[in-house]
DNA sequence: CTCTTGATGCAACTGCGTTGCATTTGCGGC
DNA sequence: GCCGCAAATGCAACGCAGTTGCATCAAGAG
Protein backbone atom coordinates (compact mmCIF):
# COMPACT_ATOMS: atom_id res chain seq x y z
CA UNK A 1 0.00 0.00 0.00
CA UNK A 2 0.99 3.56 -0.76
CA UNK A 3 2.62 5.26 2.14
CA UNK A 4 0.31 8.63 1.25
CA UNK A 5 -2.75 6.79 1.33
CA UNK A 6 -1.69 4.75 5.22
CA UNK A 7 -0.48 7.75 6.30
CA UNK A 8 -3.77 10.08 5.62
CA UNK A 9 -5.87 7.04 6.86
CA UNK A 10 -3.54 6.69 10.09
CA UNK A 11 -4.18 10.44 10.69
CA UNK A 12 -7.82 10.91 9.93
CA UNK A 13 -8.38 7.98 12.35
CA UNK A 14 -6.91 9.91 14.94
CA UNK A 15 -8.89 12.98 14.22
CA UNK A 16 -6.57 14.47 11.59
CA UNK A 17 -7.34 16.70 9.21
CA UNK A 18 -5.56 16.79 5.71
CA UNK A 19 -4.14 20.17 4.35
CA UNK A 20 -2.47 21.53 1.29
CA UNK A 21 1.00 20.83 2.94
CA UNK A 22 0.39 18.09 4.80
CA UNK A 23 -0.43 16.34 1.66
CA UNK A 24 3.03 17.20 -0.39
CA UNK A 25 4.75 16.31 2.73
CA UNK A 26 3.47 12.72 2.54
CA UNK A 27 3.72 12.78 -1.41
CA UNK A 28 7.70 14.06 -0.70
CA UNK A 29 8.58 11.13 1.37
CA UNK A 30 7.18 8.76 -0.49
CA UNK A 31 8.90 9.89 -3.60
CA UNK A 32 11.76 10.33 -1.90
CA UNK A 33 14.56 8.17 -2.51
CA UNK A 34 16.22 8.52 0.35
CA UNK A 35 15.37 9.34 3.92
CA UNK A 36 15.34 13.16 4.72
CA UNK A 37 15.61 15.31 7.74
CA UNK A 38 12.46 17.64 8.98
CA UNK A 39 15.01 20.23 7.34
CA UNK A 40 15.60 18.80 4.33
CA UNK A 41 12.05 17.96 4.06
CA UNK A 42 10.74 21.44 4.62
CA UNK A 43 13.63 22.71 1.86
CA UNK A 44 12.23 20.45 -0.64
CA UNK A 45 8.68 21.39 -0.23
CA UNK A 46 9.57 24.81 -0.47
CA UNK A 47 11.38 24.51 -3.45
CA UNK A 48 8.52 23.09 -4.75
CA UNK A 49 6.63 25.88 -4.66
CA UNK A 50 4.65 24.58 -1.15
CA UNK A 51 4.11 27.62 1.67
CA UNK A 52 4.94 25.80 4.35
CA UNK A 53 7.25 26.83 7.91
CA UNK A 54 9.54 24.38 9.24
CA UNK A 55 7.79 23.80 12.13
CA UNK A 56 4.63 22.32 10.29
CA UNK A 57 7.35 19.98 9.20
CA UNK A 58 8.60 19.18 12.83
CA UNK A 59 5.14 18.41 13.92
CA UNK A 60 3.77 16.17 10.89
CA UNK A 61 7.15 14.31 11.15
CA UNK A 62 6.81 13.72 15.18
CA UNK A 63 2.91 12.41 14.30
CA UNK A 64 4.36 9.85 12.03
CA UNK A 65 6.29 8.96 13.37
CA UNK A 66 4.25 8.60 16.79
CA UNK A 67 2.13 6.40 14.66
CA UNK A 68 4.95 4.25 13.60
CA UNK A 69 4.85 4.84 9.53
CA UNK A 70 8.17 6.42 9.60
CA UNK A 71 11.71 4.96 11.21
CA UNK A 72 14.70 7.71 11.66
CA UNK A 73 17.98 6.56 10.64
CA UNK A 74 19.83 5.85 13.49
CA UNK A 75 22.52 8.32 14.60
CA UNK A 76 20.81 11.06 12.18
CA UNK A 77 17.44 12.99 12.18
CA UNK A 78 16.23 11.82 8.54
CA UNK A 79 12.91 9.48 8.03
CA UNK A 80 11.94 6.93 5.86
CA UNK A 81 8.82 5.26 5.67
CA UNK A 82 7.70 1.50 7.38
CA UNK A 83 8.15 -0.79 4.60
CA UNK A 84 6.29 -3.40 7.13
CA UNK A 85 2.10 -3.47 6.34
CA UNK A 86 -0.75 -1.67 7.85
CA UNK A 87 0.75 -3.81 11.09
CA UNK A 88 3.75 -3.12 11.96
CA UNK A 89 6.00 -6.24 13.14
CA UNK A 90 8.14 -6.23 16.10
CA UNK A 91 11.85 -5.87 14.05
CA UNK A 92 12.27 -3.39 11.46
CA UNK A 93 16.05 -3.58 10.05
CA UNK A 94 17.42 -1.34 7.60
CA UNK A 95 20.65 -1.16 5.61
CA UNK A 96 21.93 2.20 4.75
CA UNK A 97 23.86 3.54 1.64
CA UNK A 98 27.00 5.24 3.32
CA UNK A 99 27.29 7.08 0.19
CA UNK A 100 23.71 8.00 -1.30
CA UNK A 101 21.73 7.79 2.41
CA UNK A 102 19.20 5.31 0.00
CA UNK A 103 17.79 2.70 3.06
CA UNK A 104 15.72 -0.99 2.76
CA UNK A 105 14.65 -2.46 5.38
CA UNK A 106 15.28 -6.24 5.42
CA UNK A 107 14.31 -9.37 7.11
CA UNK A 108 16.10 -12.11 8.63
CA UNK A 109 15.19 -15.65 9.95
CA UNK A 110 18.31 -16.09 11.00
CA UNK A 111 19.24 -13.15 12.69
CA UNK A 112 15.58 -12.67 14.60
CA UNK A 113 17.00 -16.38 16.14
CA UNK A 114 20.73 -15.00 16.91
CA UNK A 115 18.99 -12.13 18.40
CA UNK A 116 16.73 -14.77 20.58
CA UNK A 117 19.73 -16.75 21.44
CA UNK A 118 21.18 -13.36 22.81
CA UNK A 119 18.23 -12.45 24.59
CA UNK A 120 18.54 -15.62 26.45
CA UNK A 121 21.87 -15.71 27.38
CA UNK A 122 22.20 -12.00 28.72
CA UNK A 123 21.36 -11.58 32.25
CA UNK A 124 19.22 -8.57 31.30
CA UNK A 125 15.87 -8.51 30.41
CA UNK A 126 15.60 -7.68 27.18
CA UNK A 127 13.02 -5.41 25.84
CA UNK A 128 14.05 -4.45 22.01
CA UNK A 129 16.97 -3.50 20.20
CA UNK A 130 18.24 -1.27 17.49
CA UNK A 131 19.79 -2.30 14.02
CA UNK A 132 21.05 -1.32 11.44
CA UNK A 133 23.61 -2.27 8.80
CA UNK A 134 25.87 0.47 6.75
CA UNK A 135 27.18 0.20 2.95
CA UNK A 136 26.90 0.37 -0.52
CA UNK A 137 24.09 0.50 -2.33
CA UNK A 138 24.02 -1.43 -5.87
CA UNK A 139 24.53 2.16 -8.24
CA UNK A 140 26.65 3.79 -5.48
CA UNK A 141 29.45 0.58 -6.00
CA UNK A 142 29.88 1.84 -9.50
CA UNK B 1 43.62 -3.67 31.76
CA UNK B 2 41.82 -0.27 33.66
CA UNK B 3 40.48 2.31 31.99
CA UNK B 4 42.21 5.42 33.11
CA UNK B 5 45.53 3.01 32.24
CA UNK B 6 45.07 1.92 28.72
CA UNK B 7 43.47 5.49 28.24
CA UNK B 8 46.70 7.30 29.47
CA UNK B 9 49.09 4.98 27.38
CA UNK B 10 47.14 5.90 24.53
CA UNK B 11 47.04 9.53 24.94
CA UNK B 12 50.63 9.27 25.90
CA UNK B 13 50.80 7.89 22.55
CA UNK B 14 49.51 10.50 20.90
CA UNK B 15 52.48 13.07 22.26
CA UNK B 16 48.94 13.70 24.84
CA UNK B 17 49.92 15.07 28.56
CA UNK B 18 48.03 14.27 31.13
CA UNK B 19 46.30 17.40 33.42
CA UNK B 20 44.66 17.15 36.47
CA UNK B 21 41.27 17.53 34.56
CA UNK B 22 41.66 14.48 32.29
CA UNK B 23 43.03 12.19 34.98
CA UNK B 24 39.66 13.04 36.77
CA UNK B 25 37.43 12.46 33.88
CA UNK B 26 39.44 8.72 33.13
CA UNK B 27 39.16 7.96 36.57
CA UNK B 28 35.08 9.58 36.85
CA UNK B 29 34.46 7.27 33.53
CA UNK B 30 36.28 4.24 34.95
CA UNK B 31 34.04 4.45 37.96
CA UNK B 32 30.73 5.78 36.66
CA UNK B 33 28.22 2.16 36.74
CA UNK B 34 26.61 3.75 33.12
CA UNK B 35 27.43 5.86 30.20
CA UNK B 36 27.42 9.50 31.17
CA UNK B 37 26.91 12.49 28.56
CA UNK B 38 29.44 15.20 28.63
CA UNK B 39 27.52 17.75 30.77
CA UNK B 40 26.73 15.10 33.40
CA UNK B 41 30.47 14.08 33.23
CA UNK B 42 31.15 17.67 33.56
CA UNK B 43 28.66 18.36 36.35
CA UNK B 44 30.31 15.29 38.58
CA UNK B 45 33.37 16.68 37.98
CA UNK B 46 32.67 19.79 39.01
CA UNK B 47 30.64 18.50 42.36
CA UNK B 48 33.83 16.14 43.07
CA UNK B 49 35.83 19.67 43.65
CA UNK B 50 37.18 19.32 39.72
CA UNK B 51 38.13 22.84 38.45
CA UNK B 52 37.12 22.01 34.82
CA UNK B 53 35.10 23.85 32.04
CA UNK B 54 32.49 21.76 29.89
CA UNK B 55 34.81 22.34 26.30
CA UNK B 56 37.70 20.57 27.67
CA UNK B 57 35.36 17.80 28.77
CA UNK B 58 34.11 17.72 25.10
CA UNK B 59 37.42 17.78 23.70
CA UNK B 60 38.41 15.11 25.95
CA UNK B 61 35.41 12.72 24.98
CA UNK B 62 36.23 13.32 21.45
CA UNK B 63 39.66 12.51 21.47
CA UNK B 64 39.06 9.45 23.32
CA UNK B 65 35.92 8.48 20.82
CA UNK B 66 38.44 8.73 18.43
CA UNK B 67 40.98 6.64 19.50
CA UNK B 68 38.20 4.08 20.07
CA UNK B 69 38.53 3.92 24.02
CA UNK B 70 35.02 4.93 24.72
CA UNK B 71 31.51 3.94 22.69
CA UNK B 72 28.85 6.73 22.16
CA UNK B 73 25.10 5.07 23.30
CA UNK B 74 23.20 4.72 20.90
CA UNK B 75 20.57 7.55 20.56
CA UNK B 76 22.28 9.94 23.00
CA UNK B 77 25.97 11.59 23.73
CA UNK B 78 26.31 9.18 26.98
CA UNK B 79 29.98 7.22 26.70
CA UNK B 80 31.01 3.68 27.77
CA UNK B 81 34.53 2.50 28.31
CA UNK B 82 35.21 -0.11 25.47
CA UNK B 83 35.36 -3.29 27.66
CA UNK B 84 37.95 -4.94 24.56
CA UNK B 85 41.50 -4.92 25.42
CA UNK B 86 44.23 -3.14 23.69
CA UNK B 87 43.05 -3.85 20.23
CA UNK B 88 39.25 -3.20 20.11
CA UNK B 89 37.73 -6.23 18.23
CA UNK B 90 35.38 -5.53 15.45
CA UNK B 91 32.37 -5.77 16.84
CA UNK B 92 31.43 -4.33 20.01
CA UNK B 93 27.74 -4.61 20.52
CA UNK B 94 25.96 -3.94 23.74
CA UNK B 95 23.12 -4.31 26.38
CA UNK B 96 21.80 -0.43 27.77
CA UNK B 97 19.42 -0.60 30.64
CA UNK B 98 16.63 1.00 30.12
CA UNK B 99 15.75 2.01 33.81
CA UNK B 100 19.45 3.06 35.29
CA UNK B 101 20.99 3.16 31.44
CA UNK B 102 23.87 0.77 32.90
CA UNK B 103 25.39 -0.84 29.68
CA UNK B 104 27.53 -4.03 29.46
CA UNK B 105 29.29 -5.43 26.00
CA UNK B 106 28.56 -9.12 24.80
CA UNK B 107 29.33 -10.91 22.45
CA UNK B 108 27.70 -13.80 20.14
CA UNK B 109 28.90 -15.90 17.66
CA UNK B 110 25.19 -17.03 16.55
CA UNK B 111 25.06 -13.54 15.68
CA UNK B 112 28.66 -12.44 13.81
CA UNK B 113 27.02 -15.86 11.84
CA UNK B 114 24.19 -14.25 11.36
CA UNK B 115 25.24 -11.24 10.45
CA UNK B 116 27.14 -12.40 7.85
CA UNK B 117 24.34 -14.06 6.54
CA UNK B 118 22.46 -10.79 5.80
CA UNK B 119 25.77 -9.38 4.81
CA UNK B 120 25.78 -11.84 1.78
CA UNK B 121 22.21 -11.86 1.16
CA UNK B 122 21.49 -8.01 0.67
CA UNK B 123 22.12 -6.56 -2.16
CA UNK B 124 24.51 -3.73 -0.82
CA UNK B 125 28.39 -3.89 0.29
CA UNK B 126 28.45 -4.23 3.83
CA UNK B 127 30.94 -2.51 5.34
CA UNK B 128 29.41 -2.11 9.36
CA UNK B 129 26.94 -1.98 11.75
CA UNK B 130 24.94 -0.69 14.36
CA UNK B 131 24.02 -2.88 17.07
CA UNK B 132 22.32 -1.89 20.47
CA UNK B 133 20.01 -4.39 23.07
CA UNK B 134 17.82 -2.25 25.45
CA UNK B 135 16.37 -4.22 28.47
CA UNK B 136 16.03 -4.07 32.37
CA UNK B 137 19.27 -5.09 34.60
CA UNK B 138 19.21 -7.86 36.83
CA UNK B 139 19.07 -5.11 39.86
CA UNK B 140 16.52 -2.71 37.93
CA UNK B 141 14.18 -6.03 38.12
CA UNK B 142 13.63 -5.99 41.41
C1' DC C 1 -23.04 28.63 5.52
C1' DT C 2 -21.46 28.18 10.18
C1' DC C 3 -18.93 26.44 13.82
C1' DT C 4 -15.53 23.69 16.06
C1' DT C 5 -11.05 22.50 16.56
C1' DG C 6 -7.00 20.79 14.29
C1' DA C 7 -3.21 22.80 11.70
C1' DT C 8 -0.29 26.48 10.70
C1' DG C 9 2.94 30.60 10.87
C1' DC C 10 5.73 33.47 13.36
C1' DA C 11 8.81 34.80 16.77
C1' DA C 12 10.99 34.05 20.91
C1' DC C 13 13.52 30.87 23.35
C1' DT C 14 16.33 26.83 25.00
C1' DG C 15 20.07 23.84 24.90
C1' DC C 16 23.90 21.54 22.72
C1' DG C 17 28.00 21.60 20.85
C1' DT C 18 31.77 24.29 18.32
C1' DT C 19 35.25 27.79 17.43
C1' DG C 20 38.80 31.40 18.12
C1' DC C 21 41.99 33.11 20.96
C1' DA C 22 44.54 34.34 25.00
C1' DT C 23 46.48 31.97 28.97
C1' DT C 24 48.11 28.19 31.62
C1' DT C 25 50.63 24.13 32.35
C1' DG C 26 52.74 19.51 31.45
C1' DC C 27 57.01 17.78 30.63
C1' DG C 28 61.27 16.98 27.93
C1' DG C 29 65.79 18.96 27.85
C1' DC C 30 69.32 21.25 30.21
C1' DG D 1 65.38 23.46 39.57
C1' DC D 2 64.81 26.35 35.36
C1' DC D 3 63.54 27.05 30.41
C1' DG D 4 60.86 26.74 26.40
C1' DC D 5 57.66 24.66 23.37
C1' DA D 6 53.43 22.63 22.41
C1' DA D 7 49.45 20.63 24.46
C1' DA D 8 45.57 21.63 27.14
C1' DT D 9 42.49 24.70 29.15
C1' DG D 10 39.10 28.59 30.13
C1' DC D 11 36.18 31.93 28.52
C1' DA D 12 33.11 34.12 25.57
C1' DA D 13 30.92 34.39 21.30
C1' DC D 14 28.66 31.95 18.01
C1' DG D 15 25.76 28.72 14.98
C1' DC D 16 22.38 25.62 14.57
C1' DA D 17 18.59 22.35 15.72
C1' DG D 18 14.53 21.78 17.72
C1' DT D 19 10.67 23.46 20.97
C1' DT D 20 7.00 26.37 22.79
C1' DG D 21 3.29 29.91 23.18
C1' DC D 22 -0.02 32.16 20.98
C1' DA D 23 -2.72 34.36 17.50
C1' DT D 24 -4.70 33.14 13.11
C1' DC D 25 -6.27 30.16 9.38
C1' DA D 26 -8.91 26.65 7.40
C1' DA D 27 -10.63 21.52 7.05
C1' DG D 28 -14.63 19.37 7.11
C1' DA D 29 -18.76 17.94 9.79
C1' DG D 30 -23.43 19.28 10.37
MN1 LIG E 1 9.48 -0.65 9.34
MN1 LIG F 1 33.93 -1.99 22.78
ZN1 LIG G 1 23.87 4.57 -2.53
ZN1 LIG H 1 19.30 -0.99 35.42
Amino acid sequence: MKFSRKAEAALRRRGGRMTRARRALLELIEKSPRPLAPRQLHRELRRAGVRVDLVSVYRNVAALLELGLLHRVLGSTAVRPCAEGERPARCHHAVVCTACGSAREFHSLALERALGEVRRATRYRISGHLLELRGLCESCRS
